[in-house]
DNA sequence: ACACTGACTAAGGCGCAGTTTAGTCAGATA
DNA sequence: TATCTGACTAAACTGCGCCTTAGTCAGTGT
């Protein structure tokens, strides 16, 4: 129990904290697949359009290997997806491109940015992302399924049944 | 310049995107500051109110060295604050605390919890964030600074000044 | 047949992330 | 003074992330 600001609120069965473990967190299980800082520069790159493999190994840095190695394992996971196809007169290649899965890991991409333009220093990015016709910055915030914005303190840790829908 | 939805939109002189390169990428410099797991899992636990060095070993599952050196490199970066402390008849102790930078991570973490609980496998978590009162479920959402919701194929990637605002 | 290009794979090496095991150190208690 | 506990640190080791260098392989163009 306690009553800080800024951390989450445990309820029910969740407090006292020392009864359970975060075992099979969500977090860490979304972590497993990526892990590494190259999974996250070649998202990035996905995100602002890369499709083929010399676009990724130029863009991100990367070393050729480590590129492919990535882009395997993150096709692997259902985040990426190979698609053959032919430009005329070109032998076939291999695109990759978002899933689904892959595009809902936008919101965590734009938290890294956020936070790393806020806080960490100078030299800032050259780049910005903003609503196409609004023009406003864009940035991932804490909602809830009804719209309220929501502060840390607002947050409740509450025990979930096998059959509740997720959060 | 590419008509694909789901991918960022360049404009003005980033597109064609091979005329420049995401450097001091601001995503990039979180994640030297948060690159490993164990860092993610100690603030997982700030989160949930650990602020003592056994509820961190403890909750988080890493051992002790390992614990120690996340929390001094988060220390030293400015994401938790140590607080020496001291209950009565109890030596003093210190405490890791949740700076403002710190706070502001959350909604990277609610985002990759948020992603996990989606698109990865059983078994569930057993736990879920709810905005306290409204019980709804809390994500990390796509927003404007006009409160507009967006989606990734509604994002311009547009070049910044060096004394514009952050976005 | 030959070279060329894009897309990889193989091998070797370095350094960091993480573990286990064991030890240290400060201060309250007996 | 000796003991206990919480909070660490030291050392040795394993494995992975990432690099460089070099090679492979499939089609296209000449």
């Amino acid at each position: 129990m306690g009553d800080m600001t800024s951390t989450i609120h445990m309820t029910g069965i969740l407090d006292p904290r020392d009864d359970w473990t975060a075992d099979h967190c969500p977090m860490a299980a979304a972590l497993d697949v990526v892990r590494t800082r190259s999974a996250f520069l070649v998202l990035r790159e996905a995100f602002y359009g890369a499709t083929r493999f010399e676009e990724f190994t130029e863009r991100t840095g990367l070393s050729e290997p480590i590129a492919s190695a990535r882009l395997r394992e993150l096709a692997d996971a259902g985040v990426l997806r190979r698609e053959p196809y032919q430009e005329p007169g070109q032998r076939t290649r291999r695109l990759y491109r978002l899933t689904d899965k892959g595009e809902e890991l936008l919101p965590v991409l734009v938290a890294l940015m956020h936070w790393g333009d806020r806080w960490l220093g100078e030299p800032r990015s050259r780049v910005a992302l903003r609503h196409h016709g609004c023009g406003a910055p864009v940035a991932a915030e804490l909602r809830c399924a009804e719209g309220h914005a929501v502060t840390g303190d607002e947050i409740d840790l509450v025990a979930r049944g096998r059959d509740e829908s997720p959060a």
